[in-house]
RNA sequence: GGGCGGUUAGCUCAGCUGGUUAGAGCGCACGCCUGAUAAGCGUGAGGUCGGUGGUUCAAGUCCACUACCGCCCA
């Protein structure tokens, strides 16, 4: 006999990892990623933005968590009919891979790299970037992301750069982008701007000088609320001969590159004489402190508002200077509106009293704040150094910034202006290849003025939807708010060259938009080159007869990573917003997806991607350029520690995919916290998603496989719905529900919350539905219940293959090919190829659900119940008494009794209703309703409750009338809905009970129910036996045996039902035979001969 | 120094607009089931909800202050 085919592949124990592999190859040889670009799309384009990651590094977990969240919502909406365009992109210049390859070369500072030798440097960190390209791609493919990685955009072709250019050109026209000064850290000697991550690590106490120096005020300029607060305060200032404001400092080599002094405008200061140097202003809050550091007291005399003393004039420590750079043609020049140029009192919040005087000197090339401040002020700034650190004025020109303290100290001193001069102890970055202090010093930098459109990033900022909701208006929204202009260049080598040239004399520039524009610039096709450094540096052209030379700085790679919207898709438009000639498909395709309808990455790119994105989609076109955001946390690791190599608690992706699966690893980063929240990660948070939700799927589906091999239930054409049993109604309704929920929470992109519903459906489905019915699965002989059984589960399966495609491809993606393509061959050859369910209302019986959940809950205290009796299960019990606080729940445990009886092994279920004999009951105030309408007599309307009759307010209850309290000699009345009745345990029961529902057993085991028991134990010896001697479960038997006590009369009374269970063809009194097994205890002894028949 | 987030059971996390006895999973202990079986299920113990003060009839939830942890910025 030719053994007939199954109708379904057998299913055993799950091999996640091995079973991916096959679903791969599966996806590849049969093209379903294109397919599924190429699936019929009524609903349009969803847009979707790869947030492009540097392939220079290997991919980690945290890229995992990003990934999954990128690749669930274009799934999801793919199967809801729309098309997701899966553009992946590289970002691929700046310093990481700089550094990368600087490490490699073993070079140092490149201050001045010939052509050549950035030729040679940009080559290898053009190779250098795809390094471990292979490596994310084969990661990306393992852990189930669809992207198109063979189309993908790289931010240092040309195309992509000429994009950027063109942006940058639009910008340009409209008067966005400017050259302005910026404060930035160098390593001085080699002069090379370091990053912040660059000195992070540079850190190192040191002791620098603190220095209080006094800068004699003009007093004929003091503002006039100072000298009206002074006279209010008795003093005349014409006897304040020598006044100085007190001014502290870290940096004495900064002082001759004054040019104010800032005093915060809220803080309280003190005019004061001091025995050794006459009158001095300082904060009120330090007069003490700096007294002491001279050992004097100094006397108060008068107090000030530091607003009050704004613009106020004084005289500098090293006056000569200002005038020695050329910044001023004598010194106290004043401008046209007769405004000081500069060396007056400023106002600034930063400002503080902690340490020095509570007046900080200013010198704005020096210093980011103190930049900012002259910038307000329109104050020049004093270049008292080069870029190298070397001093270029005053006597100590020459010296190495650091060295030049000492000697200014001394010359302070011999000014009569030194007040005092100790050290202090504080944290200086150092840049620990060179060893050198860092030098924070003012370059000329290009900058967009993103800061002449706050309100409008801030405007568009509130059309974008964030997940979680608070990086809105706290992280972003303050950012913008507080927008500063954005410093767009870089003094590198491996990034977009800015394109801008400038005239020899410096007095024009051109920003160039095009290629093509360049070639007519210089008069020479220029289409093939590459248009990074050195290649554009070479060229140059002529206009209005000077020549013009492109600007050293290459671009923040941040705006590159900005630009993708456009630049993906080579956009090129004419200063009209026009494609340029050529380019009107591209125009298409990025107007096909602009804006974005949902991007992803973690938290840090607050300040990254999702700025650049905003800030360019606002500046050019007025709106964001995405809708919907996930801001992921970091991944941490199980003791919420960062993770990082060196502290090598660092978990690879691939192991764990290799390990648990990739769909394991997704649904614990879908499901374990908020996708905002820091996640902890370990192996063993893996391990327990994957044997919790993957594991139990896993089991109903191998258990429905193995029994419909078996029944081979026709699955074609399945019974209808209404006909099938109400347990399968309810399964379905169930269904629907969940179709529902899910849906529901990945409309909003909660993959969390959707998820949550599927762990629970599983569960109910696995816990509730295939346990209390694998005797229909199993030897049912009624073919419509046993029909309507497999239908009802396989289309459970089916749908949860639907849902969960989105979450765990793979193990989705193997339900559908087992349980669909062999029984419907139209259905769509893959999962992620098949339409998303729709919740059918005509199936969702509510009142249906409702009863079930009482049930349920039901079940669940008698279970207690019976823990708590310490009577097995096995053991029969006469009777459970139960109620629910509704009437329709009620109704819900009368209608399954049975199924509650047989799950409980008790013999009768008696459902109860209110007020009823045997039932107390406690009653409570409805609080949400009383505490409305009563306020502050609640406590006494609960109080006065308590003291009520349980039963007779039931009875109440149940005619529907309300109820009458006497409060305080006042009649309160109480509709029947605000209060609360819960079944208290009966008297004599072994019961449980909870808000309303109650279970209660009766524990009486007459000689009946005790060898029904028994017959029990010994249907279990029998089925152990079968197992250990390896029979199938079909496998017939003949029994023979010997038994004494109660078994001899438990098998004589329930021997027909023994037979039945273990599926013995005879059972004979007599020797026992074949395979022996026995049991010996108090209650008898018996012996077991079973036979294969 | 500023901004944002977090702090709930041994661990990982829920807890909607304030409302009855604060939940789940894992772990632990105990038990059940035995034709989904080198699986499965249940019950139980375990929490002063970081701290203090306030608002309220009622606070894990709202307000103020504060401590610690994390991230970002300076």
């Amino acid at each position: 006999m030719v053994e007939e085919k199954k109708p379904f592949q057998a299913v055993g124990e799950p091999n996640f990892p091995r079973l991916e592999e096959e679903v791969l190859r599966f996806w590849k040889e049969h093209r379903i990623f294109a397919k599924s670009d190429g699936k019929e799309a009524p609903k349009g384009e969803f847009v979707f933005y790869e947030g492009p990651p540097t392939a220079n590094g290997q991919p980690a977990m945290h890229h995992v968590l990003a990934r999954a969240f990128k690749d669930i919502f274009p799934r999801y909406k793919t199967m809801r009919g729309y098309h997701v365009t899966r553009k992946g992109g590289w970002d691929t210049h700046g310093l990481p891979v700089e550094i990368a390859v600087e490490k490699k070369l073993g070079v140092l500072g490149r201050k001045s790299l010939s052509p050549e030798q950035i030729a040679e440097f940009n080559q290898q960190c053009r190779e250098w970037v795809f390094a471990n390209i292979e490596d994310w791609n084969r990661f990306t493919e393992r852990m189930g992301m669809w992207l198109d990685l063979e189309n993908a955009y790289i931010t240092y072709t040309n195309e992509y750069i000429e994009s950027v250019w063109n942006l940058l050109k639009r910008m340009w026209d409209r008067g966005m982008i400017v050259r302005d000064y910026k404060v930035v850290p160098l390593s001085p000697r080699i002069s090379t701007t370091l990053s912040q991550n660059e000195i992070a690590d540079g850190y190192r106490e040191v002791d620098d000088p603190s220095v209080y120096v006094r800068f004699p005020l003009r007093l004929e300029t003091t503002p006039k609320p100072v000298r009206d607060s002074l006279e209010a305060q008795g003093i005349r200032l014409e006897e304040l001969e020598g006044l100085a404001i007190l001014v502290w400092t870290t940096t004495p080599w900064t002082l001759p590159s004054n040019t104010l002094a800032a005093v915060h405008p809220e803080m309280d200061y003190a005019l004061v004489r001091s025995p050794s140097v006459g009158y001095l202003v300082l904060a009120s809050q330090a007069v003490e402190r700096v007294g002491a550091l001279r050992k004097e007291g100094l006397e108060v005399l008068a107090h000030l508002r530091g607003a009050e003393m704004e613009g106020w004039e004084y005289l500098p420590p090293f006056p000569e200077v200002c005038v020695e750079l050329g910044v001023v043609r004598t010194q106290g020049e004043r401008r046209e509106d007769g405004k000081p140029v500069m060396h007056f009192i400023a106002l600034a919040e930063f400002v503080t009293a902690e340490d020095g005087s509570g007046v900080a000197h200013q010198a704005p090339v020096y210093g980011a704040e103190d930049l900012e401040i002259a910038r307000k002020y329109e104050v020049p700034l004093l270049f008292g150094t080069d870029e190298y650190g070397i001093m270029q004025v005053t006597e100590e020109r020459g010296k190495f910034f650091k060295d030049a303290d000492k000697g200014l100290i001394r010359s302070l001193k011999e000014r009569g202006l030194l007040y005092h001069a100790g050290q202090i102890r504080h944290r200086y970055p150092f840049h620990d290849r060179t060893g050198d202090p860092i030098l924070y010093f003012a370059k000329p930098s290009w900058y967009i003025k993103t800061s002449n459109f706050r309100q409008e990033l801030y405007e568009n900022n509130e059309k974008i939807n964030w997940i979680p909701p608070h990086i809105k208006h706290g992280r972003f929204g303050n950012w913008l708010k507080d927008n500063v202009d954005w410093a767009i260049s870089r003094e590198r080598y491996w990034g977009t060259p800015l394109p801008f040239w400038v005239s020899e004399d410096g007095s024009e520039y051109i920003c160039v938009g095009s290629v093509k524009e360049l070639s007519e610039l210089a008069g020479r096709d220029l289409s093939g080159i590459d248009l990074h450094r050195p290649y554009v540096d070479e060229i140059t052209f002529v206009k209005n007869g000077k020549t013009f030379r492109r600007v050293p700085e290459v671009l923040d790679v941040w705006f590159d990573s900005g630009a993708m919207p456009y630049a993906q898709w080579h956009l090129m438009l004419d200063e009209k917003g026009q494609p340029l000639p050529g380019t009107e498909e591209n125009y298409r395709l990025w107007r096909r997806h602009f804006p974005a309808d949902y991007i992803c990455e973690a938290i840090d790119q607050t300040r990254g991607w999702f700025y650049s994105l905003h800030a360019i989609s606002t500046l050019l076109y007025g709106e964001p350029c995405f809708k919907n955001v996930i801001c992921l946390g970091h991944l941490v690791d199980e003791k919420g520690h960062k993770m990082s190599k060196s502290k090598g608690n660092v978990v690879e992706p691939l192991p764990m995919f290799d390990k648990y699966g990739a769909d394991a690893v997704r649904w614990y980063l879908f499901t374990a916290s908020e996708p905002g929240e820091q996640k902890r990660f370990s192996e063993r948070l893996v391990q327990e998603a994957q044997r919790g939700f993957l594991g139990t799927l896993w089991n109903v589906y191998s258990f429905f496989v193995l029994y419909a091999n078996l029944d081979r239930p026709n699955l074609q054409s399945r019974p209808e719905v209404q006909k099938r049993p109400e347990m399968d109604r309810w399964l379905v309704a169930r269904l629907q529900q969940l179709i529902e929920q899910v849906t529901e929470r990945l409309e909003v992109y909660d993959a969390r919350g959707a998820g949550k519903a599927l762990e629970a459906f599983v569960d109910e489905l696995s816990n509730w539905y295939v346990r209390r019915n694998r005797r229909r699965f199993w030897k049912n002989e009624d073919a419509a219940d046993r029909e309507a059984a497999y239908a009802t589960l396989w289309e459970a399966l089916v749908t949860l293959a639907k849902l969960t495609a989105p979450f765990t491809p793979f193990i989705a993606e193997a339900l559908w090919q087992n349980l669909v393509r062999s029984v419907e061959p139209e259905a769509p050859e893959s999962v992620h190829l098949a339409e998303w369910p729709e919740a059918d209302p005509q199936l969702k019986d509510t009142t249906l659900l409702t009863q079930m959940g009482a049930v349920v809950r039901v079940v669940g205290l008698a279970r207690s119940a019976r823990a708590i009796s310490g009577v097995k299960t096995r053991m029969p019990l006469p009777r459970l008494l139960t109620t629910a606080p509704s009437e329709t729940e009620r109704e819900g445990l009368s209608h399954f009794a049975d199924e509650i009886a047989e799950e409980l092994n008790v013999k009768q279920v008696e459902v109860l209703e209110l007020g009823e004999e045997v039932l107390s009951y406690r009653v409570l105030p409805n609080l949400p309703l009383l505490g409305r309408k009563y306020g502050k007599r609640v406590p006494q309307i609960r109080a006065a409750l308590a003291e009520l009759d349980g039963r007779m307010v039931a009875q109440t209850v149940k005619a529907g009338r309300s109820l009458s309290l006497e409060i305080e000699g006042e009649r309160v009345v109480l509709e029947p809905s605000e209060v609360l009745l819960e079944a208290l345990s009966p008297e004599g029961f072994t019961a449980q009970e909870e808000e309303g529902y109650l279970a209660a057993l009766e524990v009486r085991i007459d000689e009946a129910l005790f060898l029904e028991g028994l017959a029990r134990d010994l249907i279990r010896l029998v089925q152990q036996a079968r197992k250990e001697m390896g029979l199938a479960v079909s496998d017939r038997i003949h029994l023979t045996y010997q038994a004494q006590g109660k078994y001899a009369e438990a098998l004589r009374q329930h021997g027909s039902r023994l037979q039945e269970e273990t599926l013995a063809l005879s059972l004979l009194e007599g020797e026992p035979a074949g395979f022996v097994t026995e049991l010996s205890d108090e209650e008898g002894t018996v012996r077991f001969g079973l036979s294969k028949a």
